[in-house]
RNA sequence: GACCCUAUCAUCUAGUGGUUAGGAUACAGCCCUCUCAAGGCUGGUACACGGGUUCAAAUCCCGUUAGGGUCGCCA
């Protein structure tokens, strides 16, 4: 049983997608529950409409919770509600217990009275914070609360912490091993001045209220869990067990710091969605980070879906935080890309067009099987595929060509393209073959018509023989099959040109190489 | 400042006392080739540093250094 519990900020941090994943296989590889949880306790960072920026995400990318909110505002499953801001009175119940227990209290320290003390014990070099002598309120006899109270003196409630910070403690970590820490002593804030609980608060109640028995989460959270271990004491209950993972990092002027969504535009998972990585490659390129295993796994099985690998959690990559690697999900994404079928690639990138490049989208629409002939060419060819094409927007320009409409190079283009032959030999070369094109040629037929151009002009027909007398021609065939493919396509790069005439149709090749 | 985590090629990493330190990505070269991509082959000053322990250390211990994280009425 476990979680995963994004706060709704209106953005979802591709980390946050990382942990929603590693929590997901936790949970389901091993039979157990995933549930979502959403952490709305900072109304000010509270943005309309964001839990459904994180419950779209998760669905995204095949991350399915078993009890949660969907995407409707609807609870399902047996703890409802899972929105932290609707528990108010099931946190405001535990803190009241607490109260009478004596291990809370309330606080009347206004945020210029902690800035002074903090700021005392700055001055001496003191560890900051509420606690010990520092703890002024602790002491508040009943009478002084009762004033306090009475006089209408905002509050908050604040744990009484029994930990010693000269005593340690152990914390057993899943993935980083035991740990020794400090114990706790800070009087951290149970219950905020507007009634809603703190994270660490909500994380014991809920946790345990929803039956978690593995809490895997970032490790900007290790420092605390001495702090929670206490709490669930506290509370009479028995903690979650721990897992804490490094975040996603980035290089920044030499230097790693975590994947930040302020100055990363990467760190937002909408980020790629604009840019139209399928959603495969990406969930392939966090598999791969969070066990090295998997890309060995996927080269021996490489028909089976990422959700297949069997993950070794014993063997997280666990370390200083991976940096992340845009070559490598490149890379990735071409292999993904590659393995689908023209179909599938057309309606993923019909579905990233209607919402990106609408204009692009109807041209889709009405040049339906066009386009899929052009995007079948050198596919599903085996270990020789194309591997070009790793994020939708860039399909817009490598496929603009194909329409007359968009095929707009001029004759100054042109012959740029083509140096070193005259613009005669050109129109004689494109005319030449314009006249003995056949589409019903196969390509054997159709390189050696070119072939015979070629020699008949002086060039080499074979590469071998080029290469052993260069001098001896005036080039070779493929200086003369680039006269073709730069008139036909207006670039000098292309896929085959064999493939590219058939699909383009007779008309359309025939009209551009006399187009010079 | 205090506490915690981490340290193997450019990047992600394999490695748990004896390996020519392996793979993937990236890069470079060659081959193939109508261009490009792909594919095939080949390549490169990687165990942060300094001490131990041991016949033997990337691996265990201690320091140093570097990076990261935490120390909020944010999560």
């Amino acid at each position: 049983m476990t979680r995963v519990a994004p706060s709704p900020t209106g953005f979802m941090h591709i980390g946050g997608i990382y942990a929603a994943l590693l929590c997901e296989r936790v949970a389901h590889q091993s039979g157990g529950i995933f549930y979502l949880r959403i952490e709305d306790t900072d109304q000010k960072r509270k943005v309309e409409g964001a839990e459904e920026v994180i419950i779209n995400s998760l669905g995204r990318y095949g991350i399915h919770a078993d009890e949660g909110v969907d995407q409707n505002g609807k609870d399902y499953g047996p703890y409802q509600p899972y929105t932290q801001s609707q528990r108010k009175e099931i946190y405001q119940a535990y803190a009241k217990k607490l109260v009478e227990e004596g291990l809370a209290y309330p606080c009347f320290c206004s945020q210029e009275d902690l800035d002074i003390m903090r700021k005392i014990q700055e001055k001496q070099s003191l560890r900051p914070g509420y606690y010990g002598k520092y703890a002024k309120c602790r002491k508040l006899t009943d009478d002084e609360i009762l004033a306090n109270l009475k006089a209408g003196k905002p509050y908050v409630l604040r744990f009484k912490s029994n930990g010693d910070y000269n005593k340690r403690m152990i914390i057993k970590d899943l993935l980083k091993g035991d740990i020794s820490m400090p114990e706790n002593d800070l009087d951290v804030v149970l219950i905020k001045g507007d009634g809603l609980p703190m994270y660490h608060f909500a994380h014991a109640i809920d946790d345990h209220l929803m039956g978690t028995t593995h809490v895997i989460r970032g490790d900007e959270w290790l420092s605390s869990v001495p702090l929670h271990i206490q709490l669930f004491v506290a509370l009479g209950w028995k903690a979650p067990k721990y897992g804490h993972c490094a975040p996603l990092q980035k290089l920044d002027n030499g230097n790693r710091r975590k994947l930040s969504k302020r100055h990363d535009p990467e760190a937002n998972i909408v980020f790629f969605w604009e840019h139209g990585y399928p959603e495969k490659a990406l969930i392939e390129y966090l598999f791969n980070l969070l066990n090295a295993s998997f890309e060995d796994w996927k080269r021996t099985n490489p028909d089976k879906d990422a959700f297949d690998f069997p993950m070794n959690f014993s063997k997280l990559s666990n370390t200083a935080g991976a940096l992340f690697d845009f070559q490598k999900l490149n890379s990735i994404s071409k292999e993904v890309v590659a393995k689908m079928s023209a179909e599938d690639v057309f309606s993923a990138v019909l579905k990233w067009a209607e919402t990106y490049q609408p204009n692009f989208a109807d041209r889709l629409r009405d040049n339906r099987e066009y386009v899929i002939s052009i995007l079948d060419i050198e596919r599903n060819i085996g270990k020789k595929s194309r591997k070009d094409l790793l994020k939708w927007e860039d399909l817009p320009n490598d496929i603009s060509y194909f329409f007359d409409d968009l095929f707009t190079t001029t004759r100054e283009e042109k012959k740029t393209l083509i140096p070193n032959i005259s613009e005669d030999l050109i129109r004689t070369i494109s005319q030449e073959f314009s006249r003995i094109y056949n589409p019903a040629d196969d390509k054997d037929a159709w390189f050696n018509h070119i072939k015979e151009i070629a020699e008949s002009h002086g060039f080499a027909g074979e590469m071998k023989a080029y290469r052993e007398n260069p001098e001896a021609f005036k080039g070779n065939v493929s200086d003369v099959a680039n006269v073709l493919r730069v008139l036909v396509t207006g670039r000098d790069k292309t896929p085959d040109l064999y493939m590219i005439m058939k699909v383009m149709g007779t008309e359309r090749v025939k009209k551009r190489l006399q187009d010079f």
